[in-house]
DNA sequence: ATTTAATAGTGTAAAAAATACACATTATAT
DNA sequence: ATATAATGTGTATTTTTTACACTATTAAAT
């Protein structure tokens, strides 16, 4: 008699100033057709993690992605067919990394899409809330968390790293003061690399320092 | 086929300086005999919370008490039979309320008991680490939610409250700095009222202001 | 009555961080 | 050359944080 449970994933991204959120349609009963997290059941000798890492491959197509648990769901009426407990868990990916990866099938979902996190279809169990949570939760932590950088380049600018804050805060944030701010902290490096493609002044690049990061928030 | 898995709650309390865990011996295999967080089965048709709070009744003997989901935690290893997901709660209650209660007998655990958390027995199955990321947690969050408050009876000194933050964040602190900004920040009521029974100059009472703290920390 | 012991309670100066706010600069496209 | 679109920068003010030491009060002991 050992556990049997699911897990579902946050899966967010970052484009053009808005957090978009992966969904898959499903095909399978209960809500089928309808749009929901990806999510599936837990192999019986997977740890939960890999369960989570293939579960977002299997919709995203990347590996190695930045994962982390939001929380269990197990209300007795979340599930039609009874109480399926589930893991949900929060994963940020880099736009350029998945916006030209095929879109998987798998038997359990047809197809896997973006959608902004502000206009959304209706979600098939408790996946509304479980994403709102996951919104708030990130609110609360991106200060003291990788969040930002995971849904960046490598390189990236100031502006789109503020883009990111103020799409996360839901409020606009002084350019002089987050830069200000956010410099002094002292984990970003400086590069003497500039944004390319772009019809107006190009911006400087800079990267996160991981170490110094780290060193700061353990 | 329905999910079966665990809860287990870090039910914590503070008594002279110090951070303190309710640990129950076990009654049941596998681990009979050790020290374990207080934790069973979720009933079928129980919602979760409400065997959390279950658990915590039959090993304080209180009712409503504080509750926070930390994780799950399904390792395939974690339970030596196979897998049990558990869910892991914290849960903070106040010593005068639990001091003076009988420990409950139920069949799975024979009695329970205070440790301090810094001097513990080894515990059943992930238990510790459990506990440990309670702790972590606990920090994290000791400024943005009513936890210190939950440990202190509905009446406290400065002092008290003091203690705690320190056994929380594990440093100590300044008394003028820690007064000075905890009375800013406007969510204690100051009471005409002062300690009784001490040897020497009484202290003066205050109350948290829940409406207050609340608009601050919706 | 006086002393002792234990904790309560208080202020200020200096440093650091947060806030409010506007314009010149640069690269490209036309 | 000019228009356009976004980059990049400084200062004054307020708020918050930090460092730091002594007097006040009470009960118990003498």
């Amino acid at each position: 008699m050992l556990s049997f449970f699911t897990v579902d994933c946050v899966i967010l991204t970052f484009h053009e100033g808005i957090l978009k959120i992966l969904l898959t349609e499903r095909n399978e009963y209960p809500y089928k057709d309808w749009w929901a997290l990806p999510g599936y059941f837990v192999d019986k000798g997977e740890e939960m993690e890999d369960a989570v890492k293939r579960i977002a491959y299997e919709s995203t197509g990347l590996k190695d992605i930045y994962l982390e648990q939001l929380a269990a769901f197990a209300g007795i009426k979340r599930h039609p067919e009874g109480r399926i407990l589930t893991v949900a868990y929060i994963a940020l990916v880099r736009y350029d990394d998945v916006k030209n990866k095929i879109k998987p099938v798998t038997n359990y979902m047809r197809q896997a899409k973006w959608f902004d996190v502000n206009s959304l279809p209706e979600l098939a169990f408790d996946h509304k809330q479980i994403l709102n949570l996951s919104l708030i939760n990130l609110k609360k932590n991106i200060n003291f968390s990788m969040s930002p950088f995971e849904l960046l380049p490598e390189k990236f600018t100031l502006t789109q790293l503020q883009q990111i804050y103020e799409a996360i805060l839901l409020e606009p944030l002084d350019k002089r003061n987050f830069r200000k701010k956010i410099l002094n902290l002292g984990y970003l490096k400086e590069l003497e690399e500039f944004q390319t493609g772009v019809s107006y002044r190009a911006a400087r690049l800079y990267k996160l320092d991981k170490k110094k990061f780290q060193k700061l928030f353990p």
